[in-house]
DNA sequence: CGTTCTATTGATAAGGATCAAATGAAGTGG
DNA sequence: CCACTTCATTTGATCCTTATCAATAGAACG
């Protein structure tokens, strides 16, 4: 049966996590459901259609927790399995130097992420928790042997492999031709938009990630970030108390920042 | 057999092909060996391996001549086919509006291109012919047919997918971490390589694109490229003439610059 | 409750954008 | 083949956004 197997919410978890290196967040965990995964179907516990003739588990799967600040792997590290986000937030990160790199994206409950390290058996990125995390871990040469017998499988992994290319390629318009407000509004505006998706308000939630990253992600300064921020509030378009987030009139916010990046 | 069929140079072609709209630049022509192309094998022309057992061709497959400033495909085309390049150089843009774009690529002789359509069956980009070029156009769902009895081929394709991933990881980095002139200068380099690939000298070759495309390529206006060609020559690095580069010294401009992107 | 990260805010500087004008290359039609 | 048009490139002057440097305030954690 697919079972969608939730991970125990931990009672002592506080309210709101607002800081990294918490515990769980709860409504981090809610939402968890396999269901909602990219990769529904592909993992024994949560699919009815991944087992062999024989009835052993046609892709090896296994479950990582990696906790708040940890790396789940580094750059360069032999790349031999995928993974999905069960619940935390994690970031991926393009390193240079130790002292030169550029986070290339944040990845949620149901993200599947890995997929870079394909090319050339090497990881590309770094991949850091922000908070404690859960993500299934699928290996990648079964999952390939499985597609020569599951076309449908085949193609929502070239489907995620392409959107993740469109993703860079909207990402590299968006720093390539945009002001440090449309940067922000549009990082906003897609988290508010993931959090719609999970489930979750879209105009009142807690960033997982310090301004920092958010300045990485989005080739700024975190003062930058911290200033636009405070440009935003004092324009009466959000309201941000440390990592919370509430927008005045979403609607209005996105229409505004859709238009201005259409027009110029 | 495997034939490398050449397209014919045609004999009025002029020695040096500086500027758009020229007709084909013998140098690229020179080169377009299907061996040389990353969906070697692929083509009946150019593969042993791409008949069915009933001798039909397992893999639909044109060419397609796209003149100087032409389009291939626009942004919200339907999806059916990827392309190849036989000859000529493409760029691809992601755009917003008329006036807002971002060039997220260069196209030569055997780069493969137009899978970022898979994801959702439209084109997410405008591919443009820089100078008149010639492409392989493979039609997608044949191809995707022909990897469930091909394992090899289904690698390679998810090889070719990874490393658009990872190249716009890359891109990421150059546009949220580096100056100007690490942003020409990485732009140079990689040119540079790609020419020294293709057979061609790596340090002296024409540009194929405006000073407003490697402006828009890398996030700069074309202003501060001509400005940043005009220093890196008053700095001894290189000669430029209109198109044309020739290094002084290759391996001081790569080391100096690496060192530089390393750095900070 | 002090230590250590993280976030905010201010002052200043610099890199690149913008505006503007001139020069140069390529293509056109007489 | 030349005058003319058009588009690409170069260079200059100025402005503006964002980076940098610096100091303070605020959260989280042991």
């Amino acid at each position: 049966m697919p079972t969608t197997v939730l991970e125990p919410v931990p009672s002592t978890a506080r309210a709101i996590s607002t800081r990294y290196g918490g515990r769980f967040a709860p409504d981090m965990l809610r939402n968890a459901f396999c269901s909602a995964c990219n990769l529904f179907g592909l993992c024994p516990p949560c699919s009815l259609a991944t087992t062999e003739a024989d009835g052993r588990p046609a892709v090896t799967f296994t479950r990582r927790k990696v906790m708040a600040g940890q790396d789940l792997h580094a750059q360069g590290d032999t790349f031999d399995c995928i993974y999905a986000v069960r619940c935390g937030v994690l970031k991926s990160t393009v390193k240079l130097s130790a002292h030169r790199g550029q986070i290339c994206g944040f990845h949620m409950a149901g993200d599947v992420f890995g997929l870079d390290g394909v090319a050339d058996g090497t990881h590309a990125t770094t991949t850091t928790a922000l908070e404690d995390s859960h993500v299934c871990v699928i290996a990648y040469a079964p999952l390939i042997d499985l597609t020569g017998r599951d076309p449908s499988l085949q193609r929502r992994l070239g489907r995620l492999m392409s959107e993740e290319i469109s993703r860079g390629n909207r990402m590299l318009l968006l720093l390539g031709t945009s002001s440090a407000q449309e940067r922000l509004a549009a990082f906003l505006l897609d988290l508010s938009r993931r959090f719609d998706a999970l489930g979750y308000s879209a105009r009142d939630f807690n960033l997982r990630m310090a301004r920092s990253d958010i300045a990485s992600f989005l080739g700024l300064t975190l003062e930058t970030v911290c200033r636009t921020f405070a440009l935003f509030q004092h324009q009466g378009l959000l309201q941000i108390d440390n990592r919370r987030i509430q927008f005045t009139d979403l609607e209005s916010f996105s229409s505004r920042f859709e238009a201005l990046l259409r027009a110029r």
